[in-house]
DNA sequence: TTCATAACTTTCCGTTATGGAAAGTTAAAT
DNA sequence: ATTTAACTTTCCATAACGGAAAGTTATGAA
């Protein structure tokens, strides 16, 4: 068996943020933050585990204060990301 | 979010065990391991894990020495898979 | 009735992952 | 210089996870 599940991904808090991802093209920080339910330093930290692995662009844009950051996955981690799920798929036997 | 993801079930080798018990029916302890391809005391422990949640149906069928296990999905086993694939499928926008 | 063996289980022990709180950084506006 | 917003890192404690090796247990054989 074992049909390639990243373990990058597979993790709950960075498997829910690539799907989001995945279906939004861009998101900042705080609305991650909330949609996780988590804390910022946790949805920090698996922000720097999912970029440090590549997977991320991060977009800086200024404004009040300190820049305001984009996330958005890479075009790795869109690659990571659909296999991830075909190994769900196969794994699962979920019909595509 | 949070599409109600079973922290039982998630973890890559419970989630392997879960998706060969539901497409098998039944399978004996070697061929799991084989499978899965981890020690006898790490299948072991996670169909402990299993048990203990209630997802478990363990038949005992004689045979030479100890009695050999037959493992499936309990009732319960079988709803959980499913709500965890539906939550899967919710959370990456799988089709179904 | 004491092995020997098969089929698991548990313990031991070390590594890694998680999580929140709180302290630290940083860039721009005042 | 300060303040504020947006993150980051550190601190610290708990919970996986993994393999090796030792421990159980239920026969059947000697």
């Amino acid at each position: 068996m074992s049909a390639e599940l990243d373990p990058v991904i597979h993790p709950v808090h960075r498997l829910q943020i690539c799907a989001l991802l995945a279906n939004a093209d861009e998101m900042e920080f705080a609305l991650l933050r909330d949609e996780l339910g988590v804390s910022d330093s946790v949805l920090s930290k698996q922000l720097k585990y999912l970029d440090d692995a590549g997977y991320l662009t991060i977009r800086k844009v200024p404004s009040t204060g300190r820049p305001r950051s984009w996330y958005s996955l890479s075009k790795d981690g869109q690659c990571a990301f659909q296999k991830h799920l075909d190994a769900l798929r196969i794994i699962a036997a979920l019909a595509t």
